[in-house]
DNA sequence: GTTCGCACCTGAGCGC
DNA sequence: TGCGCTCAGGTGCGAA
């Protein structure tokens, strides 16, 4: 499942192949993908088609292409669960996406650049460029917060925001307004870090306890990025098709039954937010008040 | 205004 | 062999 470290990939791996390169044209093979277009896959395909490619930005687990020389500012992309952009040259053999190719950009060196999505949760948009805080985004990213990696990110007014909710820790790490970039992996990757239980109300927290789930989280995130992204997961490869490394050194997420790496004690999967959680039970003690939860 | 739950979607894995 | 069930989960929207 792309998350911050897995788009970011995602968005290295864009950057030299689509900055400065124009989309000459762009094949509709299903719409689904498009939905969130107003008008429709159509104007999808001629908003886009003929522009040119500046470069690629990423805000959280959003990409967008800023684009020039069209009636719209920039492509914006989402991978949902299971979305890949993949590379290949037209003049060889079609690569065998089984089925789940949904839109196909042809670009100005003879490659194609095809959107691929199994479980069909991404999403592309043709949007314009709208003033934020942190500098211009797309529309449609407006409401996203900066991520722990993003230089402007202030981790001490963000855990200040934290605590000002009346909700669980978990569920303030995966909101994507408050912090984003950080999903159902890497949040309990960093509880796991920080020896916290995901239903701690974060109006418990000081401040300082606030500031190191995040701290945490940040850093997770770039060690995960340093490896290239987590990518147990073989829905998850990179433009080239190439898997990330990091789910060897997960500690929590998807460890049921295995020893703490920590203290040796069981990881344990609960059932949250219709999810899967993981944690430690010696390490992450239910807080007082939920026992039997 | 804030918080919460659910629909969306496909394929793998499993039990019967 | 094949059917049906469960699970994976980020986002957006309506409900509370």
């Amino acid at each position: 499942v792309p998350e911050l470290p897995e788009v970011e990939t995602v968005r290295r791996g864009l950057l030299p192949l689509l900055a400065g390169r124009r989309i000459e044209a762009v094949e509709v093979l299903r719409d689904r993908p498009l939905r969130r277009q107003p008008a429709g896959p159509a104007a999808f395909a001629a908003a886009v088609a003929g522009a040119a490619v500046t470069t690629v930005e990423r805000r959280g687990k959003y990409l967008w292409w800023v684009l020039d020389g069209a009636p719209v500012d920039a492509l914006v992309a989402h991978l949902g669960m299971s979305g890949q952009f993949r590379v290949h040259d037209r003049a060889g053999p079609a690569p065998d996406y089984r089925g789940h190719e949904r839109v196909r950009f042809l670009l100005d060196d003879g490659r194609a650049l095809s959107f691929v999505d199994q479980r069909t949760f991404g999403w592309l948009l043709a949007d314009r460029l709208v003033a934020g805080p942190a500098g211009p985004v797309p529309a449609a990213v407006a409401h996203v917060a900066l991520d722990p990696l993003d230089p402007q990110f202030d981790a001490a007014a963000t855990a200040q925001a934290m605590r000002r909710r009346r909700t669980e820790l978990k569920r303030a790490l995966l909101d994507q307004t408050l912090v984003s970039g950080i999903g159902n992996i890497y949040a309990d990757e960093a509880l796991w870090r920080v020896r916290r239980h995901g239903r701690t109300p974060v109006q418990t927290l000081g401040q300082a306890a606030a500031r190191a789930v995040l701290d945490a989280a940040a850093e997770v995130m770039r060690t995960a990025l340093a490896a290239g992204g987590t990518s147990f997961d073989p829905l998850y490869v990179n433009v080239n098709g190439e898997s990330g490394w990091f789910a060897r050194d997960l500690a929590a997420y998807g460890r049921e039954g295995l020893p703490c790496r920590r203290c040796g004690a069981g990881i344990v999967r609960e059932s949250f937010m219709n999810r899967s959680s993981y944690r430690c039970r010696r390490c992450q003690r239910t807080p007082r008040g939920l026992a039997g939860r």
